[in-house]
DNA sequence: GTCTATAATACGATAGAC
DNA sequence: GTCTATCGTATTATAGAC
C-alpha cells in the first residue's frame, strides 16, 4: 500500500475534487479545467490518470454502485419479502451515509447515466432491480409511487448540502426511518419502555 | 390570444422541447443546436426569441417558480402550524404533478439554480423559507431529514419516467400520502367504513 | 421569423519535452 | 508524473441577408 502511495494519493485526490465539482456543478457543467485548476495541475496532467472524462465519471461513482449491487444481490437472497426490503433499505442506507453526495450523484445527474452506459452498464434495469424487491408482485400504484419516493428522498437527502452537519449515526437513524414510514416497515424496538 | 398565436406557438414549442431536452440531459448537458434540430430551426432561429441559454433555463422553471412561491405565501398565512404544512404540502403536491418533471428539474439541476442565480434568484433561501414551515422551530434531525426526504422524495417520483403513465389524480393522493406519511400528517377519512 | 456565415472562446484529447 | 503546446471540434453568441 505504502509503495504506491505516491500514485494513489494524486489519484484519489483528483477523485474526491471530481466528486466535489460534479455535486456542486453537474458531470457536464464540470470541466476537465475546473479539475485540473481545483488540483494544482494542468490539463495533461490529468490525463496521465485517466484516458477519458467519462472514465474519471466512471471511477468516481464505482465504488458505491458495487456495493449497492452487492446489497441487491444479498438482499434478493433472502427468503421473507419482508426480509428482502428490510435488508435492502439497510444496506440502500448505509450506502447514501457513508458515500454521502455519491449516490444522490448517480440519481439525479444525467451525465453519470452517460458515462456508464458505454461501458455496459445501464442504470435502468439496476434500478428495476431494486423496485421489484422493495414493491413486491404486483404492487399498486400507491406502492410504486412510495417506492420511488423513498430511493429517491433518501438519496437527496444523504447527499444534501444542510444535512452535511449530521454525524453518520444521526443521519443513518433519520433515513431508516423515512424508508420504513414510506415502506410500511415499523421499527422493531419503539425505544421508549415508559 | 388568437392573434399573437403565431408567436407564442414557437416559443411555447421551443419552451417544451427544452425542458424535454434538460430533463434528458440536464441543462449544462443540452446545447443551443440540440434544441434548434429538434425544433426543426437553426440556432440563430432560436436566438431571435430568447438572447442568451440563462435566459431560456430562467422560462422553462419560471410559471412552476412562480406558483411555488405564491403557495408557500399563502401557507406562511395561515394560522395553525398544521394547517401551514397541509397548506403547503397540498399546493406542492399540486404543482409537481402539474408540471411533472419541472420541479424534479429545479431541486436537482446544478444548472438551473446557477442560470437563476444570475437574475437575483437565491433557490437557498427559498429552500429554507419551504423547511421553516414544515420543520417548525427548533427541528430535532430526524424531523430536518424527513422533511428534506419528503420533498426530495415527491419532487423525483413526480418527475420519474416510470411513473409517467400514473394519472393525475392517482398520483396527487399517492405523492400526498408521502407526505403525510413523512410530515407526521395522518389523512381525515381512512377511505374504508367497514 | 428564419436563414447563412462567422467570430471568439472553451472543450476533450494528444504529442513530445523534461 | 507533470509540463508546454497544439489539434480538431463544439460551444455560445452576433451580423446581416431575405
Amino acid at each position: 500500500m505504502a509503495a504506491v502511495a505516491g500514485h494513489e494519493d494524486t489519484r484519489t485526490r483528483l477523485l474526491a475534487t471530481a466528486l466535489k465539482l460534479f455535486t456542486e456543478h453537474g458531470v457536464e457543467g464540470t470541466s476537465l479545467q475546473m479539475i485540473a485548476d481545483e488540483l494544482g495541475v494542468t490539463k495533461a496532467a490529468v490525463y496521465y490518470h485517466f484516458k477519458t472524462k467519462d472514465e474519471i465519471t466512471e471511477a468516481v461513482v464505482e465504488p458505491g454502485l458495487r456495493e449497492l449491487e452487492s446489497i441487491v444481490a444479498a438482499a434478493a437472497r433472502q427468503r421473507r419479502p419482508g426480509a428482502r426490503i428490510d435488508h435492502l433499505l439497510a444496506g440502500f442506507v448505509d450506502v447514501v451515509v457513508r458515500h454521502r453526495a455519491l449516490v444522490a450523484l448517480f440519481s439525479g445527474d444525467p451525465g453519470v447515466a452517460r458515462a456508464l452506459e458505454k461501458h455496459f452498464f445501464r442504470k435502468e434495469s439496476f434500478m428495476t432491480g431494486m423496485m421489484t424487491i422493495l414493491t413486491g408482485p404486483d404492487p399498486d400504484a400507491a406502492r410504486v409511487v412510495a417506492v420511488h419516493a423513498a430511493l429517491g428522498g433518501i438519496a437527496l437527502a444523504g447527499g444534501a448540502q444542510e444535512l452535511a452537519r449530521f454525524s453518520d449515526d444521526v443521519l443513518r437513524e433519520s433515513l431508516l426511518d423515512v424508508g420504513r414510514k414510506l415502506l410500511g416497515r415499523p421499527r422493531r424496538r419503539p425505544a421508549v419502555p415508559s
